[in-house]
DNA sequence: CTTTGCATTAACAATTATGTTAAACAATTG
DNA sequence: CAATTGTTTAACATAATTGTTAATGCAAAG
């Protein structure tokens, strides 16, 4: 067997834990049943990943990486002009959660449900956040002093939009059957929807 | 052993299958733990319960009652002028998700992973959303001819309303150790971020 | 006081998941 | 092609968890 074929069957495994493991979480994931998804017999996953701790981790630690990318990288292009940045953050953030719907009840559930792990990881992104904020704040201030905006809280800000674009897409199939045909068609409602968050957002920070 | 014992006991598997449930969910709940913290041997919850799957349903079914009790009635008075019934909306909904900060998470992780199970409950549910919804948007339409507020969709303002106040709680443990100062004092947070939310939902029907 | 019925316990049964191992197999290398 | 290394399988071991049961206790009712 050569090179190629060993790393489709780790990968295959890899992808079939990854959709487990966001949809039942830890807890509700089965080995076996990731091993069947993968095509390969259980013996074999505990053979290339050892526990099913191990092969938990690998998935965390990629879809943590991803997601703070991300997050992070919605706090766009400081070349612009601070509202339209922000309506940038909004729409970027927004399409990256859309493509990767189940990443924060992910991540939040995994969070809630072992906090002790964590610490480590959080220092890290503190500090990458806390270094963000001083210069947006800052920004923002600065912006606010020439009228163009009203002063607010960068923090406070960013809090609202993680809260208007995740939770559409967490609780989404909480709402879609109570909501009619507001949700009958996805693609729609989610336009509709993003729309309705940049709009939202951008009343919150424009000077009145 | 007289009937307050007897029910003492089935109340107290209960309080702690709650606890269990809403922290650790079904897969991760043990019933040999919940049974420890009400203080019986674990034959005992079997006995007043019958299997796992039982007991659960007891508390989801409780959940689910409180919730939606709850989220109906926070689009409170309507003989308010409709300004004032959407901010007095705001407060009441964020005012039971922090006197129930676990609900939430509890029941999108529920119908995520159950879907199944929640089709009869969901037409229930979306048969008494439906009716309040067309009383609230001829009510906002109305107030807008009038000139009180800006004309939005009913449903997308309740989303809004509901995601700002939920993920405030939903994210809390993930977002705490990334947010420093801002919320050493837990208190202090929320008061802030209840008045950041409601500032943000009346500046979205503010009229321009 | 005895009978009846519920409450309680401890021991046990069954199932299910994770993880291991030894042996078979395949491939690569010298 | 022999030796070595890594891969695969099937069978097994272990542990945890849910659920059952038969025996015992106990209280109230007749």
């Amino acid at each position: 067997m050569d090179n190629q074929e060993r790393q489709n069957k780790e990968q295959e495994i890899l992808e079939a834990a990854e959709q487990e493991f966001l949809t039942k979480g830890y807890d509700g994931a089965r080995t076996t049943s990731i091993a069947k998804a993968a095509g390969v017999t259980h013996a074999m996953l505990h053979y290339y990943f050892r526990t099913k701790e191990q092969l938990f981790e690998r998935i965390v630690d990629e879809k943590f990486r991803v997601m703070s990318r991300s997050t992070l990288a919605a706090f766009g292009d400081p070349s612009l002009p601070m509202v339209e940045r922000v309506r940038c953050g909004v729409i970027n953030h927004f399409d990256f959660v859309s493509r990767n719907p189940l990443l924060p009840r992910f991540i939040i559930n995994e969070i809630v449900s072992r906090p002790e792990r964590y610490g480590v990881l959080h220092a890290r992104i503190g500090a990458i956040i806390d270094n963000v904020y001083r210069g947006l704040q800052a920004d923002i201030d600065a912006a606010a002093e020439r009228g163009e905006m009203e002063r607010v809280d960068a923090k406070m800000l960013f809090i609202s939009i993680m809260s208007l674009n995740i939770f559409t897409f967490i609780a989404y199939p909480f709402m879609k059957p109570l909501m009619g045909e507001l949700m009958a068609d996805d693609a729609k409602f989610l336009e509709a929807r993003k729309a309705e968050n940049i709009e939202t957002i951008m009343r919150r920070i424009k000077k009145q």
